[in-house]
RNA sequence: GGAGAGGUGGCAGAGCGGUUGAAUGCACUGGUCUUGAAAACCAGCAAGGGUUAAUAGCCCUUCCAGGGUUCGAAUCCCUGCCUCUCCGCCA
């Protein structure tokens, strides 16, 4: 959410600003919004005021046995329009709320403008694209010449965008995780949570996943509806809403390993082949909680965090920060990181990490005491996958085949797969 | 699933219709005292919002949440959520 305050202050700019991101703000329309709000606000404020004091004055001659009745009369409409009033402010205050819910957060002022992923800006590369002397095969061919994988089995149970994994693959699959995970926490210094699948929609409300993009998140059928996590983003930012820190409690790096489910809403005929893009994934995902001041560093951290995975693993890639009209809905700058897929000749998307400055803090009131002042700021939240297990699954696989369809195991991984080095036919 | 108890400030814990945003204790911050520290004593110490040039005043809201009664609700009524104890069941 951004802060109302900037509206208030500067919204031409502030419009200008959400223009780069693909959003329009009929700044017309939302001044007479304010200003209503203002009318009414300080209207109903006043009523309350009255009230207050009239009641007390009741009180206090209702205590020196005085008759009230005459200050009860002069108070007998007060209710109603109290009443009347407040209800109207509550009105414009639900359509101003909704309106801050579903803006976007403003770009960083170093991220590139642009409109989609062409005008997305590559900042590095790392390792080596392996050779072949062969068409490499790509990882459903050979996720069936090894009978380890199998969409139609999960399409029986479940439908399309399901994938089931066997034998070594699926060993792989859950070493790559543990991997990640003992990474991040014995040597990035994060702490690892479990946590909840389902959350309430105020959760999904807080890191921005609601009220706008309901359409993408699994509901159950409670009343009130629970949400089923896309993303460990969403239950561990959520650690810190309604919190005040003290300042010595950040940063907060956590690290978390869930499933991720998403409807997949609107990309109905992409990425249908393999396990690229399913309704359910999991993701090693990594959260800092800092302070604002910090949170710049705290990024490049983040980035850094992700790609040492990767390094490891030696697997090639490439890390590009996404302009104005590529990220996400709460993300004031992104980096994303694509690993090199020999089986489509092309880099895909393998983790992406955002600095959501206060945007996501001030939706879940996420703040810290500053110390010199002792008053509560918000913090700044970032979260980055490090990296999306099945995508990197999908990497190995591609990358460690041989002529034979064999596949090597890259050493990193060997110990948690019991010493094996080679998944042969 | 059955039975009971309860949700108040950072924590503990009073208040049970009237100048109560809330006693008291602890914690915390500043001060006095002390060579220094402790103790003792004094003072301060919630969050959000509106108005405003203002981090000055003034005002509003908040005692789990949402409704209701009343001139007035932390206090009374209803609903929901959550926590704890005992029994049953269960990975």
């Amino acid at each position: 959410m951004l802060d109302p305050l900037i509206l208030r202050n500067d919204l031409d700019a502030t419009a200008a600003a959400l223009k780069t991101r693909g959003y329009t703000l009929d700044t017309a329309v939302y001044e007479a919004l304010e200003a209503r709000r203002k009318a009414l606000q300080m209207g109903v404020e006043s009523l309350q005021s009255e009230r207050n004091s009239s009641a007390k004055a009741i009180g206090r001659a209702k205590a020196q046995g005085e008759d009230i009745q005459p200050l009860l009369d002069s108070v007998a409409q007060l209710g109603t329009k109290l009443a009347a009033a407040e209800s109207e402010f509550r009105v414009v205050r639900e359509q101003q709320a909704a309106w801050l819910l579903d803006m976007p957060n403003l770009a960083s002022t170093d991220v590139p403008a642009g409109s989609d992923e062409a005008d997305n800006v590559e900042l590095r590369s790392w390792g080596e694209k392996p050779h072949f002397d062969y068409p490499p095969r790509d990882h459903v061919e050979l996720g069936e010449l090894h009978q380890m994988m199998d969409a139609e089995a999960a399409a029986k149970l479940a439908g399309a965008r399901f994938t089931l994994l066997k034998a070594s693959m699926a060993r792989m699959h859950r070493a790559l995780a543990q991997f990640m995970l003992d990474v991040h926490t014995q040597e990035h210094g994060y702490t690892e949570v479990y946590v909840p699948y389902l959350v309430k929609g105020e959760t999904m409300q807080g890191t921005g996943q609601l009220p706008k993009f309901a359409d993408d998140a699994f509901a159950t059928n409670d009343e009130p509806p629970r949400y089923l996590v896309p993303t460990a983003e969403v239950p561990v930012t959520n650690l810190a809403a309604n919190t005040i820190f003290a300042a010595d409690e950040l940063p907060i790096k956590y690290v978390a390993q869930t499933p991720c489910f998403r409807r997949e809403a609107g990309s109905a005929g992409q990425d249908t082949r393999g396990m690229i893009r399913q309704h359910q994934f999991e993701k090693v995902e990594l959260v800092h909680i800092v302070r604002a001041e910090d949170s710049v560093a705290a990024h490049e951290e983040l980035i850094g965090n992700a790609e040492r995975i990767l390094q490891l693993l030696e697997l090639p890639y490439r890390t590009i920060v996404l302009c104005s009209g590529d990220m996400g809905f709460s993300a004031s700058k992104t980096y994303d990181i694509e690993v090199w897929l020999p089986g489509q000749d092309a880099y895909r998307e393998i983790s992406s990490c955002s600095n959501c400055s206060d945007f996501q803090a001030r939706r879940m009131k996420a703040r810290v005491r500053n110390a010199d002042t002792g008053k509560p700021e918000l913090v700044h939240t970032l979260n980055g996958s490090g990296l999306a297990v099945g995508r990197t699954l999908i990497a190995v696989l591609e990358n460690y085949q041989q002529q034979d369809g064999s596949i090597r195991i890259p050493e990193v991984l060997q110990p948690y797969m019991g010493g094996l080095e080679i998944i042969d036919l």
